[in-house]
Parts: C-alpha cells; sequence; structure tokens
DNA sequence: CCTGCATAAATTGTCAACAATCTGATTGGT
DNA sequence: ACCAATCAGATTGTTGACAATTTATGCAGG
C-alpha cells in the first residue's frame, strides 16, 4: 500500500531522511483529512502495527504531534486526537489574527515590490478559480490560505511565520475537511484579500494591519456560526 | 510560607511522573541559566550518562527542547544549544508584542474585578522592592514576567498563553541570565504597568493594547541597545 | 604541500524486550 | 442494590543492543 494520502502542507517532507519524520507527515495528514477521528484513542501499539515501524520512532511523531496541539497526550494514560470544539477554535482565530495583523504590518514594510507583483498575479489567479468553479474550489483548493502564507513569508519573522504555518494553519485546516466545506464567501475573502494587497503595495503598515485584522475576525465570525449551527 | 520565587511557569513538575519530563526540566535550566553554553554541541549518549539515564528518555526530552527552540537539531547530525542572535530576538519581541497586546486587549474585556485588584496590589508589592534594592531586583527576580503572566492568563486564551509562558518568556529568560543583567529601567517599566494596568481597570480595551505593545517595543529597543554594544 | 578518496570512529536512528502504571471489571461486604 | 477494595488485563515508560548515517582520519597521488 503506502500509497497515503499526502495532502501536503506546501514543503513535501515526503520521503523525509527519517523514519519517525515520514510517519508524523503521514499521521498529521490522516488527522487532518479525518480519517483519525477527532477524540479517538491513539494506542501506539496498534498505529506501530498499523505503519510497519516500531513504537520509538512512532512515539516521536507523536510527541510532535502533541507539541501542535493536533494530539493531547496525558502521562501514563495515553493519548487521543485533539477535538476541535468551539473554545479552542476562538482562542486559535484570535491569535492568528494578532500574529497575522502583525506580519501584514511587516509584510507593508519589507516585502520586495517583485513578490508584491506576484501576490497581485496569485490574486488574479483566484479570481480566475471562482468564476470558473462558482466559488466553491477557493477554500477546498486552500487557496486562501496561500495568500496568507505568502504574507507570513514576507514577514520575514521566522517565529511567526512557523507558528502560523506549523500549527494555526494546520488547526484550520482540520477544521475546514471536517466540519464540512465552509459557505461561498470566496468574492468577498477576495475582495479583502486585494485589499489588504493594496495596502502593502502602498507601504502603509498601519492600513495592512487593521484591515488583515478585520478580515481574519470575519472569518472567525463566519466560521462561528458555522460551528453553533452543527452542534445543534 | 513558600515566598521563594517560583514565580513562573505556574507548573512545578520538580518531580513530574515521567524521567523524561525530569529531565527536560533539568536541561531546560541547565540552557537558562547557561550551564550548557549556547551552541555547545548535545551528545545524547553523554548527557544520557550525566543525568543518569538511559537514551530513550533522554531524546524525548531534547525533541520537546528543540519544539521550544532551545535547541536546534539537524537529522542524522546531532542537535546544539541555540545561538540567540539578534535577529532571532527581534523576531521574537516582535511577535510578542503582537500576542501580549491582544492579551492586554482580551484582559480588559474579561479580567474579574477582583484579579485586577490583585494586579494593582501587585504593582505595589514591585513598587516596595524597587525601593529596597535600588531597582536592580525587579528584572533579576523577574517580577516583571510575573505581571505579564497574569495578563497572559487573564487573556483566557489558552494559545496565547502556552505560547508565551511555554516558549517566547523562556527565550527571553535566557537572554537576560546570559547577556548579563539588564540596567535599571525598573521606574519607567513600573510606570508603564500601571498605565497598563489602569487602562485594563478601566476596561479600555483599545489603550490597553497600544500600551502593552508601546511598552513591549520600547523594551525591545532597550535589549536590542544592549545586544549590539555586547557584540563589539 | 595540497587535494581527493577510502576507511574507521563516533553518533544518531531503530528495534524488541522488560518494568511501571493505569483502567476496568469482579467480588465481597453493608 | 450499591459502594469499595482488589485483582487482571492492557498500555505506556524505560532500557540496552543493533543498524544506518555522518564526520573525522589517514593515505595515495598530483
Amino acid at each position: 500500500m503506502q500509497e497515503q494520502v499526502s495532502i501536503s502542507t506546501a514543503e513535501d517532507n515526503a520521503d523525509s531522511t527519517t523514519l519517525a519524520s515520514r510517519t508524523f507527515d503521514s499521521i498529521k495528514a490522516d488527522i487532518i483529512s479525518g480519517q483519525l477521528a477527532q477524540g479517538s484513542k491513539i494506542v501506539e501499539s496498534d498505529l506501530a502495527l498499523q505503519y510497519g515501524i516500531s513504537r520509538g520512532p512512532l512515539r516521536e511523531a507523536i510527541h510532535r504531534l502533541e507539541q501542535m496541539k493536533l494530539i493531547i497526550r496525558v502521562p501514563h494514560a495515553g493519548s487521543r486526537v485533539v477535538t476541535l470544539d468551539t473554545r479552542m477554535m476562538e482562542d486559535i482565530y484570535t491569535a492568528r489574527e494578532a500574529l497575522e495583523g502583525m506580519a501584514a504590518r511587516l509584510a507593508a514594510r519589507l516585502m520586495p515590490d517583485d513578490e508584491i507583483a506576484a501576490l497581485s498575479a496569485l490574486l488574479d489567479q483566484h479570481e480566475a478559480a471562482i468564476g470558473e468553479t462558482d466559488g466553491k474550489a477557493y477554500f477546498q483548493r486552500e487557496g486562501d490560505i496561500d495568500f496568507h502564507y505568502r504574507i507570513a513569508v514576507a514577514s520575514g519573522n521566522r517565529w511567526i511565520l512557523e507558528n502560523l504555518n506549523g500549527e494555526l494553519y494546520q488547526l484550520i485546516r482540520m477544521a475546514r475537511h471536517q466540519s464540512g466545506q465552509y459557505p461561498a464567501r470566496a468574492p468577498t475573502a477576495l475582495a479583502q484579500h486585494r485589499q489588504i494587497a493594496a495596502a502593502i503595495a502602498a507601504r502603509d503598515e498601519e492600513l495592512a494591519e487593521i484591515l488583515m485584522r478585520r478580515h481574519i475576525s470575519g472569518a472567525w465570525q463566519i466560521v462561528k456560526q458555522i460551528l453553533e449551527e452543527q452542534h445543534d
């Protein structure tokens, strides 16, 4: 078999150098895609067998997933896949608002002109994609996260980038994949992305931060509503 | 009466339930205090011997320290204690500014009245301490971080709290312990803390965030200056 | 004297067995 | 019938040996 899902997170350590690392990627993908259900118990021996490795590297993978908050572990008792409740998602979106707001500010200060042009081109692509698929593909294909990712990179702040890309985005992806697809607010999102890009191009740090925060805050309101409806 | 420092980290896994966890705490302390020098190589077998445990739990401890960015690890090659350069510290302070700014905003919205009173009392304590020791003790004793910690708690946002307390503060502590003690800007810091506390008491979210950001940004300017002087 | 390759030493990655701890059910008492 | 203590089963924590990989060493050739 071995064909695994491998949805990929932008950086593909598909055949990474170490067993633990590959297993980590596999389990991560399985959690995000929902093949490992939320709240389900993780039994080391079972998973080790399932992935065809020994418990050593598997434990390492689990520990990394714990730090990433995809798994919750209690000493001597075992670990479970995290359960995404409304409270946790709110914390995540709030943290994201603070971090990405700052990232947008820094991007407005530091992003090279050619990258700004590329960012604009990316949005053109998105617009075309929205036209073709009636907007559905925008979030499913994660073009949304793609935009945010570029700004995080442009911020030049490694800490912010690593935390957004390595943790927060993963959890948001997980929520998207599982709580059904999100509504077609693609045109709205695109328009806001354009505003943000414009502020960055104008080197207006203050505005870039404000717009980004408003954008994320608005996204949370939508997500929150969906979560609450589903919880009935 | 328990008065010891112990201010921080809240959870004392002094005699934690698992070997790996205790070792993790030990190594962390050794790195922060400088007993394990920056950039020094970490050899698993050596450390295992030194701490009197086998390589298994030690590896787990190292992995956790890696996630905390106190150690840098490259597959098959080994790990070294992180080297705090100016660039990294700037990233950390910038991220902290974003996160704590948000935390202050949330605290202004959510902090219970009695906790606000306690916060004010804490600042009185600090003022007394400054009077006694001429300000030196303020940063050495980490009363500073204590104040910030309380606000992070009051934010009610677990993600922000865990990242500040579990990662950013640790790195800042490390920088303090090693690059010599910081200057006596204690009175300034205290005054700013009072302003922030007042904004929270007044439930002025906007002001609380702005003041906190200015406070941290100012702190960075001082630290940056010291780092650059030392680097000559 | 320097460069490059082959070999050896050191170090990390992986494995399977053993010990410690927790969970759940069973049994006995009230 | 209900609660508590005890015991068995399952699961995690720990260990030491083995395999794979990298880094250092030394030798031959230019």
